[in-house]
RNA sequence: CGGGGUAUAGCGCAGCCUGGUAGCGCAUCUGGUUUGGGACCAGAGGGUCGCAAGUUCGAAUCUUGCUGCCCCGACCA
């Protein structure tokens, strides 16, 4: 993508609503824009990246067998008073009338209708286990929201809901997904750790909130520090198999939020240099709670011996916008943002230093089509811009590399190649900056 | 929902106390000089001063009501 052609409003100056990390450079880089209290629209570079974590999210739930839909944001407040959470949600819950005076509402979570799916299809054990996800924007009208998209009123969410047979299988399905959050936070770069959560209004007995240790946190974790040198599943894992191991390794140490906290449990269970006292950011929790929908609603399905129960669900959710916030808050210095591979909006920041300049030019034209070409995306900063102003872009919008040519180095036969995380410079051949470059971004 | 703040050009702010018809920096546009870490000079454009009512010869400024937004707290699948 060439800057001059493209949409990035960059901000030199903070707008002063914004007072975390996060939001405060998401505003900066352009990514996003305030439409109205904890609404926002995705500017094309915050597009981009909720886009790639989106991808992400969708690849490690196929990957555990979980199957992809696509659900309305509108709900009809029918389904929510069949399983009594019509008056039970309170008013984070927006209720809205149609033309007709019918009671919908904009869907905060999705548990009603993906039951209602079911129970109008699936009628045998042998259809068992499945799992539907799908990933939606949802509304929420927070009392206050605050942190960007952090907490944010309209959010984009990954949903799954798990139905099986029994607990025993239910708690399989679970596993399924813990470990598949595990290897989705890891593929952005993230360790998030997987602690024992209270399971509000969903309700319930087995939960976990995925959590990412940050200064800006929203709440105080305890937790035990080998947590931050597990190894995470690979791609190899078997979701078929026996996912016990994994997650017990994974729920052996003692983690906690200041919720659910106990603080002398805390103490005895984890040796005093082992402990981590920090800040947190939920980005994920995972749910069982059995019958309590498919009960009231009536989602049944025949067993071996004939005869009909009610399904065990689970529900397990990412916040996928939220993310965004998360990443940055986890990842930036005082220059700007910087984003892991993995969910950077490009790969390279191409900054042609003398726009105009033949040899220049020529240099900047053909390594960007030969990136593009490698399928490394380049964003080619080909304006008149000064250089002091190409370089503090840059490093704000936070691509991992960076390559600098200008006449100066191009006489010599050499570019400047910049890692934005350890802002390590090194001089290179146009070939040597191709090659380094295209191993690494695509590895 | 309780408490506090704020609203003046795209962004950041001054002016308000003490009423006289709006200003600064950045950004934008034009011309010129510059050009390897957020340049400089000259000029230009851009605002029903959040909305409504009131007081007054006259309101950004005083009064009342409303609304938006922010912060602290409570809340937060």
């Amino acid at each position: 993508m060439r800057l001059s052609k493209y949409f990035l409003p960059i901000l030199k100056e903070t707008p002063k609503e914004a007072e975390i990390v996060s939001h405060r450079l998401m505003l900066r880089a352009g990514m996003i824009r305030q439409q109205s209290a904890g609404i926002y629209s995705w500017l094309p570079m915050g597009h981009r990246v909720l886009r790639k974590i989106e991808r992400i999210v969708e690849e490690e739930q196929n990957r555990a067998g979980a199957v992809q839909l696509l659900m309305p944001t509108i709900q009809s407040a029918e389904l929510w008073r069949e399983s009594g959470r019509y008056d039970a949600y309170g008013k984070e819950m927006l209720r809205i009338t149609d033309r007709h005076e019918r009671d919908i509402l904009f869907g905060p979570t999705n548990e009603e209708m993906i039951t209602d799916i079911f129970r109008g299809y699936v009628r045998s054990y042998k259809d068992l286990p499945l799992n539907l996800y799908h990933i939606q924007w949802k509304f929420r009208d927070e009392v206050r929201p605050r942190f960007g998209v952090m907490r944010g009123r309209e959010f984009l969410m990954k949903d799954a809901y798990s139905f099986d047979l029994d607990k025993e299988s239910a708690v399989e399905s679970y596993n399924r997904m813990f470990v598949a959050y595990l290897r989705t936070y890891k593929r952005m770069g993230l360790t998030a750790i997987p602690m024992k959560a209270e399971t509000g209004p969903i309700g319930g007995d087995l939960s976990h909130e995925f959590i990412v240790l940050a200064d800006t946190g929203e709440s105080e974790v305890y937790c035990h520090a080998d947590y931050l040198t597990k190894q995470t599943p690979g791609e190899d894992v078997n979701f078929d198999g026996d996912l016990n191991p994994i997650v017990n390794d994974w729920t052996s140490h003692y983690a906690a939020t200041e919720d659910v906290v106990d603080k002398a449990a805390f103490e005895a269970k984890v040796p005093e240099d082992k402990r981590i006292v920090a800040r947190g950011i939920e980005v994920g929790q995972t749910f069982y709670f059995g019958t309590k929908y498919s009960e009231p609603m009536g989602a049944k399905v025949a067993g071996s011996d004939g005869k009909e129960v009610p399904v065990h669900m689970g529900s397990y959710g990412v916040g996928v916008s939220r993310l965004l916030g998360a990443l940055i808050e986890a990842s930036h210095d005082d220059a700007g943002i910087i984003w892991h591979k993995s969910v950077a909006p490009f790969h390279v920041g191409l900054i042609n230093l003398k726009p105009g300049d033949e040899t220049t030019d020529a240099a900047c034209e053909d390594l960007y089509a030969k990136f593009e070409a490698a399928g490394v995306e380049v964003l080619y900063d080909d304006t008149d811009n000064r250089a002091g102003a190409k370089f503090a872009s840059m490093d704000l919008i936070g691509l991992p590399y960076q390559v600098v040519a200008g006449p100066r180095g191009l006489k010599d036969g050499v570019l400047e190649v910049k890692n934005r995380a350890t802002g390590e410079k090194e001089m290179l051949t146009p070939e040597a900056t191709l090659n380094k470059l295209v191993a690494a971004l695509t590895s």
